[in-house]
DNA sequence: TTAACAATAATTGTCTGACAATTTAAATCA
DNA sequence: TGATTTAAATTGTCAGACAATTATTGTTAA
């Protein structure tokens, strides 16, 4: 049985993502407490946890708040990405078995008849499928916790299914060009493919996150 | 004034780097309110704090250990370091004002200067300014944040000192490479120094801990 | 009316003590 | 000695308390 505070984090975390408050909201204590029937110390832990997984900000003496993620948050965060998933991506060509390789490639194919489908939630899946299938293969725990954490940190862009919306065409021939740099265990141009596709995914990210500043 | 949890951690991670705990030795919540003179409920969010900057490990139901470091994670680490040192070093040639490659610059005269003096503690300061230099003049939160993580996590090798000796003058040349390929501005050269420099040291922290490991 | 201030209410940070569930250590038996 | 049972210790969680801090409201002066 999975622990308490785990469990809370878990609520917390999934109304957070369906937009049940919205950014820059505050939580207090009591409310998390009303709202998932657990005692103050086992919120107050659940918090810590979100905190660290870039959910909610803390600040002394004034509770809790809904994180924000402003364009140049994003932007250092896609910038970052984009080397470790240079990375992951070497990795995988020297570690990975042929078995991850071909998880890799099913996650593509997966991606490809989603589209064709129009079933986004397969879609986003497929795309999950994609980067668990990357991170198994490289063998590196560290580099796999990091960049959980900073995708945790761009899923506060509630708005990401959106987001791969409209691009999702350019999102499946970025990462067809770094499975085929896998494919044929071209290091140099998977790096390249990966940082090219971080690239034009924070663009499309920044100009999302301006434009819903703009209606606001 | 700063919060209690956090000065409990604190205290906590100093008795752990200076070796009061060896690593993998449990310790009860008990034991920690006695020794910080504080209450549980304090005790358990500072524990939380500490667990996520890679200090202590935390099983559930099994309490709270030193953390360990094997040589396998110590090479996951040093090799994500790399590239986030890499891209750091790139950053800074593209955004760093004239004082802070000054202050990086002057790091590394304070390197050489306490070589020569034999000042260890100042050796280990300077080099501490050479990254907060380097982190500074970065302009990327993200980016700092993941960086400092790292960089706890390697601090469990309590022996961080002493891995530096005997070192420290192939240390001061690496990093001399790096100043010069930004004072040059030379993006490439930056990072391929920064790539060799934690390859370099990743190399020493293994076979240190191989040592380590068969002494015992 | 609005700005500055004072009084009041709400919230956070911390403490104490409690208790069931689980784990660890000790005692017992085969 | 090895396996089992019993007892002790420890973790996870809860409830309630209270000082310190922050937010809100009400009041006064400009």
């Amino acid at each position: 049985m999975t622990s308490k505070r785990l469990a809370i984090a878990r609520t917390i975390k999934q109304q957070i993502m369906e937009g049940r408050w919205p950014p820059g909201a505050r939580l207090t204590e009591r409310a998390l407490c009303d709202f998932t029937g657990a005692s103050r110390s086992s919120v107050r832990e659940a918090i810590q946890l979100l905190q660290q997984e870039g959910f909610i900000e803390i600040r002394p003496n004034q509770g809790v708040r809904v994180a924000t993620l402003d364009a140049r948050e994003a932007a250092d965060i896609y910038q970052v990405r984009s080397v470790l998933e240079g990375l992951a991506a070497r990795n995988f060509i020297n570690m990975a078995t042929a078995s991850q390789r071909d998880a890799l490639n099913q996650a593509l194919q997966d991606l490809e008849q989603a589209i064709e489908k129009e079933n986004i939630a397969a879609q986003l899946t497929s795309i999950e499928d994609f980067y668990n299938a990357l991170l198994d293969g490289c063998y590196n725990s560290v580099l796999k916790s990091s960049l959980e954490e900073l995708h945790g940190k761009i899923s506060r862009l509630r708005a990401t299914s959106i987001l791969s919306q409209g691009r999702i065409r350019n999102t499946l021939k970025e990462m067809r060009r770094i499975g085929q740099a896998i494919d044929a265990n071209n290091e140099a141009e998977a790096w390249q493919a990966c940082v090219d596709h971080m690239q034009h995914t924070s663009a499309v990210a920044i100009r999302m996150i301006d434009h819903l500043k703009e209606q606001r």
